[in-house]
DNA sequence: ATTCATGCAAAGCCTTTGCATTTGT
DNA sequence: ACAAATGCAAAGGCTTTGCATGAAT
C-alpha cells in the first residue's frame, strides 16, 4: 500500500499518541478531544467545559485543564494567547491546510482565524536565522472588528 | 524650526500624554517609566517590582499594575504574551526602529527580541486585507534556545 | 490487581479593588 | 482645598493540586 493509503484523522492520531504514551482511554478526555476536533478556532477552558455541559458528556473543570495540559505536552493541542484574560486552546495544525493565526477585536473580544501564505513564508525563512530551534509560532493581530470600528 | 528640530524621547512623550490625560506626576509612576525606558525587552510586573525594590524608589505591586494599566491604555506600553504564566510589558515602539517581536525558549523561559523587515512587510500588506482595523500585532516564536537544544 | 482517569473541593498565583493616606496642582 | 497617586491588605478569577473514587487494561 502507498504511503498515502490511509489519511489519519487528528482524533486517531491523538488516540494513538496517547496510547503510546501509556495513557488509558477515558470518557472525559475523549469528549474534550472530539469537541476540539470540531472547532475552527481556539476555545478557553471554560468555553470547553460549558460546551460539554450541554452535550452528552459533562466534564469537570479540573479534567478539562488536565486533558488540555496533556494534549499540549504531546503537541496535539496549541495554546493561543489573545491578550484576553484566559488562555485559549485549539488543535495543533503544524503546517497543514488548517494552520492559521488570529485576529482579536480589543473592543468586543471577538477572535477570528486567518491564514496568509506570504506571512508563513516570511516566518519560515526567518526561523532559520534566529538563535532558537523554532518549533512553533504564534501571530496575533489586534484592532477593532467591523462591528466595533464604526457601526 | 523644522519638524525635526526636536526628537522627543519616550519618557517625554509619556509625561506629556499623561499630563494631557489629566494625570498628576508621581514618584511611583515615574520610577516605572524610567525603568521601562531603559529596557531592551519585555518585563513582568513582578520583575519590575523587584528591579525597583533594589533601586532608589520602591513601588508597591498594586501601583506597578496600575501604572502599567494606564500606560497601556495610552498606548505607551504594550503587553507581550509569551505563553508563560505572567504577562510581560514593554515600551510601545509602534513602527520605529526599536519595533521587535519575541523568541521564547520553552525549556528555560528565556525571552529574546528579534526584528525582521520582511516579516513586517508581510504583516503590513496582510493588515489591509483582513476584516479588522489593525492597530497592533504580536509575533512569538517558540522553541529551544541554543543552551537548551544541545549543550 | 494495578495503574490511569476523573470529580470535587481546597489551594495557588497573578492581578485587581477598596480604603485610608500622602502628594501634586 | 481638590483630585490624583500610592500602599496595604483583601478580594477576584483562572488554573493547579490533593485526595478519594471509578474505570481501563
Amino acid at each position: 500500500m502507498s504511503a498515502q493509503a490511509h489519511t489519519e484523522t487528528w482524533i486517531e492520531r491523538a488516540e494513538a499518541q496517547l496510547a503510546q504514551a501509556g495513557h488509558k482511554r477515558g470518557g472525559a478526555r475523549r469528549a474534550v478531544i472530539e469537541l476540539l476536533d470540531g472547532q475552527t478556532c481556539a476555545l478557553t477552558a471554560v468555553e470547553i467545559e460549558d460546551a460539554l455541559r450541554g452535550g452528552e458528556r459533562r466534564v469537570s473543570r479540573a479534567s478539562v485543564y488536565r486533558v488540555l495540559d496533556e494534549l499540549e505536552r504531546l503537541r496535539l493541542v496549541q495554546r493561543v494567547e489573545t491578550g484576553q484574560a484566559m488562555v485559549r486552546y485549539e488543535r495543533a495544525h503544524d503546517h497543514d491546510e488548517h494552520h492559521h493565526h488570529h485576529l482579536v477585536c480589543d473592543e468586543c473580544g471577538l477572535v477570528m482565524p486567518f491564514s496568509d501564505p506570504a506571512l508563513e513564508r516570511a516566518i519560515d525563512k526567518l526561523s532559520e536565522r534566529v538563535p532558537l530551534a523554532v518549533s512553533e509560532h504564534e501571530i496575533v493581530l489586534h484592532g477593532a472588528c467591523r462591528d466595533c470600528s464604526d457601526g
